[in-house]
RNA sequence: GCACCCGUAGCUCAGCUGGAUAGAGCGCUGCCCUCCGAAGGCAGAGGCCAGAGGUUCGAAUCCUCUCGGGUGCGCCA
């Protein structure tokens, strides 16, 4: 159930009532009618629009046609008062019954209260992380890995058949360099003096790599050239490396439905059959760029390329597909891949990239929208740098240093739930600070704490009903007597909860599910605000003594927050705890 | 030079397909509590939403320009 979207139905059913008396002139547009929480709580529960939307459009005054539908609508049982304010708005106060409903809703679907079929079944496709797997995932990794999972999770909650995937880079020189890097490592492992030049990987986590490579080939590449282990070692490299990822998100609660790869593409004709598609529609032509303006490279030289003709969809130059040795930039298999997509039948693609690679949505969009004919949209989300602190203090990051921080330093240390909220406490394309002390404090000013602290108490008062042989099973407190809770500061947390379908269909339309954490944490806020008025109302706490009806209900109140709790965090991946500790 | 993101309270940030007097936390001021319904509570001050135009009944939100910050810009992915 939404509520929002019901008393919608009611105004607009009722808008169609008014034209069929002659009041509202036929076939009037009413799309932009919205019925929406109103900042000012003063102003009611619920109000709309639809009077000043219509009135140009039906050439009245918005107050000749508020005037009326507010009467029609005050009509209706679940409102109690519709009055017209301001320059037309019609606020709408409901009965008590329609938030007694609403609680006994959410204790009787449960974890699906707030399921949206918004998305009506049509298959998305989320890429995301997609490191190149010639290391550990990193911090910048962790909040795509974070932001990618959860925003999946928020479309399968909202009615969108989701897969997640990750595109391993395993066709490219840097896949070549890590097995420069392992072969050394290997060397090693057999006792020779190695040097790590520039344009090797030297990390410590390749030791292991050279040592396992030693076990299992012996000393077969000893002295041998390149072209005799290179693929080999490639292969055995990017295995050992993918292994590593997946075991740092799956410690970050991370599964993925599908790894891609992209050196799977090559040698099938996949990449040159997507770049026909393009050439067939006459996107691919040979051409010399401009050298951009204001930045002219030192070595620049005019150089005839394969270019695929993206500007033809909105980009702002045309892309390089193929080198001037005939092998293919990194852009052609990226086309190959997402053509992919599109042939396995996604409705609409998403995918995550770090903030540093915004220069490559146009083209990348470019090439969807050639590819698909412009039927299937391409969203990608940019995730902003992660700041990390120390109490404070700034945390330097340095390979050298030894001060690197990966997924798997930030997990160890604060957990993936900590982890997982925290990322989530800000917009994906605003910067986000990570102080690994702040983050595990327990006080207001911590969300992560807040909200779990919230679900705790909840889960505290149903302990001590069940002590107190209160039925507390969600079947019984739906059945709950809930006209024995009246007041307004109830109300309030019902109002909220009312809200959860509606913020639901907000996030998983803006691709934003940085809205679910601050919704939480204001669900949250206003349980907190309730119980700490028990402590000077004892009317208001959830345990009234000798008195099992009304404690009862006011349980289920309760009840019903941490349900919608604990769905919302197992959107964000994060586990509801029932005791702080 | 061009493109993209950002600019909202002293600080860090929310702000719904455009809605009413722009919100939260921190910090600040005042009052209360120190009771395991614990890991504080209540109230208050604080804003030209970077600036200027435009569209609209209505703009923090959409469009144009300017200023300021970040990122990226032909054979690296």
């Amino acid at each position: 159930m939404n509520l929002f979207t019901d008393l919608r139905k009611l105004v607009i059913a009722t808008l169609e009532a008014m034209a069929a008396e002659g009041v509202l002139p036929d076939g009037l547009d009413t799309g932009n009618v919205a019925m929406e929480p109103p900042r000012d709580p003063a102003h009611g529960d619920m109000a709309t629009n639809a009077a000043m939307v219509l009135a140009k459009l039906a050439g009245m005054k918005p107050r000749d046609i508020a005037d009326d539908l507010a009467r029609r609508l005050g009509a209706d049982p679940r409102v109690a008062l519709a009055e017209v304010a301001g320059p037309g708005f019609i606020n709408l106060r409901l009965a008590p019954a329609v938030w007694q409903g609403v609680v006994t809703c959410v204790l009787s679907e449960g974890a699906g209260f707030g399921r949206s079929t918004m998305g009506q079944g049509e298959k998305i496709n989320v890429e995301y992380v997609s490191a190149n797997p010639t290391g550990p995932l990193h911090v910048g990794h962790t909040r795509g890995a974070v932001f990618g999972d959860a925003l999946a999770s928020l479309l399968d909650f909202a009615g969108y058949e989701v897969t997640r995937e990750y595109y391993i880079n395993d066709g490219g020189a840097q896949v070549d360099v890590l097995a420069r890097s392992v072969y050394l490592r290997y060397l090693e492992a057999h006792g020779r003096e190695v040097a790590f030049e520039d344009g090797t990987y030297p990390g410590d986590y390749l030791i292991e790599v050279g040592q396992a490579l030693k076990e299992k080939v012996g000393d077969a590449y000893l002295g041998q050239p390149e072209a005799v282990w290179l693929g080999e070692v490639r292969d055995f490299a990017t295995d050992r490396m993918m292994g590593l990822i997946r075991d740092d998100l799956a410690a970050l609660g991370v599964t993925m439905d599908r790894f891609f790869s992209e050196k799977s593409l090559y040698g099938t004709g996949r990449i040159e059959a997507a770049i026909e598609t393009l050439r067939g529609k006459g996107l691919i032509y040979k051409g010399t760029l401009e050298p951009p303006k204001g930045k002219t490279p030192e070595d620049w030289e005019p150089r005839e390329q394969t270019l695929f003709k993206s500007t033809e969809h909105g980009d702002d130059v045309d892309r390089p597909i193929m080198k001037s040795d005939g092998s293919w930039t990194y852009f052609a298999p990226d086309i190959a891949y997402h053509f992919d997509k599109i042939e396995r039948g996604y409705d609409q693609l998403i995918d995550v990239f770090g903030a540093d690679h915004g220069g490559y949505v146009k083209r990348m969009k470019a090439a969807v929208s050639a590819l698909s004919d412009g039927r299937v949209p391409l969203d990608v989300k940019l995730t902003q740098l992660v700041k990390l602190y120390q109490n404070g203090e700034p945390f330097k990051m340095s390979k050298r240093a030894g001060t690197f921080v990966t997924l798997r330093d930030v997990v160890d240390q604060v957990g993936p739930d900590v982890t997982r909220f925290h990322m989530l406490t800000r917009k994906n394309d605003a910067p986000l600070d990570f102080d690994f002390a702040k983050v595990l404090e327990q006080s207001k000013d911590n969300p992560v704490f807040y909200v779990q602290y919230a679900h705790a108490r909840i889960c505290s008062v149903l302990r001590k009903a069940a002590e107190a042989e209160i039925v507390v099973d969600d079947a019984s407190l739906a059945g709950a007597d809930l006209g024995r809770i009246d007041h307004e500061a109830e109300w309030a947390v019902a109002r909220k909860l009312a809200e959860w379908p509606r913020l639901v269909e907000i996030a998983a339309r803006t691709h934003e599910p940085h809205r679910v954490a601050f919704y939480l944490y204001e669900l949250a806020s206003e349980f907190h605000t309730l119980w700490n008025r028990g402590n000077d109302t004892p009317g208001l706490r959830f345990l009234q003594e000798d008195d099992q009806a009304t404690s009862q209900a006011k349980i289920a109140l309760a009840r019903a927050v941490a349900v919608v709790i604990s769905a919302g965090l197992g959107i964000l991946g994060v586990d509801p705890v029932e005791e702080m500790r």
